[in-house]
Formats: C-alpha cells, structure tokens, sequence
DNA sequence: GGTGATGCCGCAAACGGTTACAGACACGCG
DNA sequence: CGCGTGTCTGTAACCGTTTGCGGCATCACC
C-alpha cells in the first residue's frame, strides 16, 4: 500500500512546488525515485558508486520536486561548511571592498559562501577568532585583512585546527600575501629625494586600535632608510598620524602646513589621506606639484582623476591570491602555510615636482 | 561510579582547551555541572525557567571548559540561522560598500552574520533566490541591493516563507527602502536648466544585466520631466549610457564633447560617471563649471575632493534603515511589508556654472 | 560451475544541538 | 493536611543530512 502512495507521488505530474506547506526533504525525493536517501545523497552531489541511470533519475525527480538540501543539515553531518569568514577593519573601505570583491569572486566560484565580518578592534577580534574556530562550524577557515594576529595566538589557532590566510601582515603560522611595505615607503620617499625635496612629511597611517600597527611602522621604516641612504635626518616634527579618512588627513596637513617650516612634500601612507593632503593644500591656495608635493601608496581608483603620484598595490591581484591560497589550504593534504609578497610599481602622475622656490 | 568520573571532570583544575582532540560538546558542559543538555542550553542562551544558581554554575563550567556551540547543529535544531544573505551587484563599488558596511554594523551588533553574494547577471540572481529561499536554511532573510525582482517573483519568494527587504527598488511584496529617483534627476536637471543650460548631455547608467534598469529610468524621467517644465525637449543625440565605471564614462564623454553641436552641461547618473566626465573634459582642456559643467549623483566620498556638485542620497543610513526593517521583520509577528522613500539633497560644489559662449 | 573481484545500493548510526512535555519539588492557602 | 500553583529540571524525540559497512548481483576467469 506504501507503494501505491509512492507511485502516485513519483506519478505526480508538475511543480508541487508552491506553498511554504511542503519542506521537501531529501527522503522524499529517495521515495519518489525508489532509491534510498544515501543513494539520493550520492548522486546529487556528484560522487561515485551511482549508476548512471540511477543518476539520471534521481536528478529527475529532484527537479521535478524542487528539492534543496537543508544546509545546516547537511553541515552537521557532513562536518564541513564550505564558507570561509572574512575579517575586515572596515567594509566600506576601498581597500577592503575590492579586496573581498575579488576574493569573494574567487570563492563563489569554487563554491563557498563569503561570511563578511567588520572588525575594528581588539574585543572584536578576539570574538571572531572565538567565533571561527573549528569548533563552532561557523566556517572551514578564515581570512584576515589588515587584522594581525601575533605569533602566539596565530600558533593556537592553527593548533586548534583553524585554518587562515592573512593579507597584509606576515606571521610564520598562517598563509599571508603581502607587499614589501618598506620598499614601498622608500621607493616613495625616493621619488620626492630625487626631486630635491629635503623636507618631507610623512603622514602615518593609525588604525584605531593597534590591530595591524606594522604597516605603517614598515613604510616609516622605507622613509627613514631612504633618507640614510642619502645621507639625510628626517625632521620628526614633519611627521603626523591620522586614520585613513580623508577628512582627518587634511586637518592635520592643515596644521602641518602652517607651522613655522613647512614641507615641500608629503608622503602619505594610503591614496585617501593623500586625498586629504591635495585638499589640505588647496584651503592654502597651495599648488600640488609645484607648492607641495604629495606621494602616496595604493593606486585608488580616483587616483588617476586627481594625478596623485602614488605607489601603485595590485588589490585585487592580493585577493584572487588569497582565494588561491585558501584553496589550496581547504584540500586534505596538510601543506605548510605559504607566503607571497607581491609587487608594488610607482604610478608617475602630476602631483610631484621640486620643490618651490618659497 | 559514572558520579565519581564525573566528580574528577568537573574537578579538573584547568583550560583542557589546547589540543585539536577534544571537541567540548554540550553533553559534557553537562556533565560537568551535574544537569542536564536542555539546562545547559537554555542556560547559555539566557532563556528563563533556569534558577539563578544554576546558571552560574553552567556558565562557569561552559567558561571552564571553553565549550563552542556547534552552529550547523543549534541550526538545524532550532530551524534558524541567524544569518542574512545580501546580495549586490559588485562589492568593491563604491556604494555597495559603504551599504553593506553600515548594514553589517548593525546587524552584527544585533547578532546576526552577514552573508556577501556578488550577483551580477541573471543567472546569479536567479541561483541567489533559489539559494537562499527558506527551505535551504541559510539564510533567515535576504537583502537586494539594487539586484531587482519583478513582483510575480518577489511574490513567490515571500510565499514560501521568504522574507527579504529590498534596496534601491521598490516591489509591492517586500519591504524597501529607495530614494524617489525621478526627483533626483529633476533637480539636478533643474540645477541646469537654472543656470541656463540648454544643451543637457544624459549619462545613463546601464547595469550590463538590466538587474536594475529602474533607476536609470526614472532619472532619465526627472531630466525629462525638468526639461519639459522648462517648455524644452532633450536632444536624443545627447543621450549616452556606460556602466558606473569613470574609464567607460570619460570614453562616451569624450566622443560626446567631439560632436558637432556638444552639450554644454552633463547630468551623470552617478558619481563615478561624473568623475569620468570631468577627466574627458580635461582630456580635451575643458575647464569644469566653465566650459563644461557637471553634476552627479550620490556624493561618493572623493566627490567633495574634486568639487563635483551632486545630489547627494545617505547611502550609510540607507543601510542602517534596511537593518531596521530586517529585524522588525525578524520577528514573529508577522507584518506587511514597509516601504521606506529617504530624502535626497542637491550640493553645490563648484562642478556647475553657466555656459560659456563658445 | 565455483570463486573472487567489482560495482551499486540500502541500512542505520552518527552529527550536536533544541524543545515539547512531563515530573519533581516547594510553597501557600483554605 | 490536601490540593492547587508555580518554578525548576530532566527525558527523549526530533531537526535533515552524510557515510561506513555490509549485502547482493553481475561478470570474468580459471
């Protein structure tokens, strides 16, 4: 009599689809294609030991039933998540934006969701790291965006069976892809030595709560050594520290700007506060390239629309990288952890000359 | 005899956390605190009937032990995932990121994870809805940023129980919030007008799939509708359409300031467009709010830097407004749908002037 | 025609929580 | 003292998959 039931379900003739009423489970679908829900599992999800013909009509009666597995289910079963979290200072941020665009590209791709998580200080990160280890199930692993984890919490972490990659800072533990962040800085610092400018600023990158200070300290490290290396002492009165925002840039160029000996230049550590610097000068009536230089780091995408000079980073190349990283990392066999540097370029644009004549 | 090993458990001095072998499990959270699993659960999750000491007393063990609820499992029992599934049409635009970050703060704040889906075309949107419809337990609502659903689709979804607010277009059967787009194109087309502009060049924006063709036409309406206040008609001639990026936007400005009779004014569908208008006008050494003015929408962060009048919408609080009608919706109670319309406003920069007497 | 290998398939036990339901207990009141 | 009331807690039945293991044909081969 099951069978009478049965056949008529099979026999059903179109989408039964509608209505929140009816939670297709994957048992229904073994019932309605006469197989067991194993043999359901197997074949719709592509792995062996599945006669073609059995296949074939399993996915059938899928379709015709418009079953989708329960994830949470399927999950807890199957011990795996295929979703990796992402920890970021903040989402809304260029850099971050389109560095998870195309890591997210990436991993959609190979068919794991994106967990996007703003992270901007110390509590926070300690919670998603909490909340992203294995043994939550959140995710199969993690990828840190300018949020440093040091030796010691990176070495517990992988212990514990965590898996990440990080971008932007380099611990022995974990994949990182990174740049050579004092090339970066010393190549900047170069360009306006080059030019004659022995005065230049260095507008420093804080991140609000020390959560990856070392970026910055490694491009200071460039302008300090570019200068040795021309046998110069740079002014630490020239040197000032702002978040990434434009708008607290120019404040503080402002001030830097007025003060008894100003610079001729400026070496800002990322495109937006030397955004903030070109706007800094322009309250002054100060002409970039000819009244006040400015370099900065990163190649914005308006950048180009305001001839910022600027050391050029291939974000989006640092994704896809990290996507392939993360990759590799998520198969069975253990490997240890890799670490790319990627390269930076000088991107000559207008907003550098000598210095003015003043 | 299972009292005494559950005596020295519970007597165990410290973190047993190190080491991969050990996944705490609720079962021995309970053990240790001498209850029972549904004790410690509704313990940890703050649900009442527990006595105060007992939920010390769990507390202090879950701590001890440093127990992780698995998720996939708390999900499938409870039938829910404190998860939102958003999807945009590419991330790394500026827009969309500034949206998704407010959208996280809030929702993370509100204990919710934050799903990030780049849905480009149909075929994505399509997988994105089926994805996250309620039978697959992803998700427990979804948010479309200007990723646009027809009303007989939108139907379905909330049909089968699914519940998703929509962004930047409006459909009777979700919740929305969008900015009245006809407006917008009227005022920064009147802004010309009043300046005396007569010949009006229209940036349309056109999003590859058509995912979201509603807002370019009703723009495109405002400018006509403006225009035909003003007694005029548009020349057709002076109508263009890229995506948002600025590269793609200079090309048309270009070969659109090369025509014969040029516009003398350009109304850009968006910033990113407006900034490629004015590089196409550099290009040609057309001084902007001169020879050649323009006005955008949005107010992207670097508009301000390059003095770009524009019609600003507060994207930050669009997504804290999407948020809040999420969690209204989170809830049992059952509401119809909300449609929430915020303000625009016009800021002059220095973008717009009268047209020169070429 | 036996025997072993091979390929499909089903049974049933996990996976690790949540929660309806019922039991136990204390307390107050008539 | 019996009984109702209310609070706290435990029992056990789910939630919907995945997967190890064993059964059963089928087939080739000696």
């Amino acid at each position: 009599m099951a069978d009478l039931g049965e056949a008529s379900l099979a026999g059903r003739p179109v989408a039964q689809a509608a209505g929140a009423g009816s939670p297709v489970r994957i048992g229904d679908v073994a019932r309605a294609a006469e197989v067991s829900t194993a043999t359901v599992s197997r074949a719709l999800r592509g792995l062996p030991h599945v006669a073609t013909a059995t296949r074939q009509r399993v996915l059938a009666v899928a379709a015709e039933l418009d079953y989708r597995p329960n994830l949470p289910a399927a999950r807890l079963a199957a011990g795996t998540t295929n979703t990796i979290a992402v920890a970021v200072p903040d989402p809304a941020a260029w850099f971050n934006a389109t560095m998870v665009g195309a890591l997210g590209r990436e991993m959609t791709a190979a068919g794991y969701d994106l967990l996007l998580s703003g992270v901007a200080n110390l509590d926070e990160r300690q919670r998603f790291i909490e909340l992203n280890g294995v043994r939550s199930g959140r995710s199969d692993a993690v990828v840190l965006v300018d949020v440093a984890l040091d030796e010691t919490a990176a070495e517990a972490f992988v212990a514990q069976g965590g898996r990440a990659v990080s971008v932007g800072f380099r611990t022995k533990a974990l994949s990182s892809v990174t740049i050579d962040n004092v090339a970066v800085g010393s190549d900047a610092t170069q360009l306006l030595l080059r030019h004659g400018h022995r005065r230049i600023g260095l507008l420093s990158l804080d991140s609000g709560d020390s959560l990856n200070f070392s970026i910055p300290a490694h491009r200071a490290q460039g302008y300090e050594q570019a200068h040795a290396e021309a046998g110069l002492t740079p002014d630490p009165a020239l040197r000032v520290s702002t978040s990434n925002s434009w708008a607290e840039a120019r404040r503080a160029t402002h001030a830097l700007l007025q003060s008894a000996e100003r610079p001729s230049a400026m070496f800002a550590m990322c495109d937006e506060q030397a955004f903030g610097v070109m706007l800094a000068a322009r309250d002054l009536e100060l002409c970039i390239g000819e009244d006040l230089s400015v370099v900065g780091v990163d190649d914005h995408d308006q950048s180009r629309l305001v001839g910022l000079t600027t050391v050029r980073q291939h974000v989006a190349r640092q994704g896809t990288v990290a996507a392939e990283l993360l990759l590799r990392m998520l198969q069975p066999s253990v490997e240890p952890p890799q670490h790319v540097q990627l390269d930076t370029e000088l991107i000559i644009r207008d907003s550098v000359g000598p210095p003015s004549v003043d």
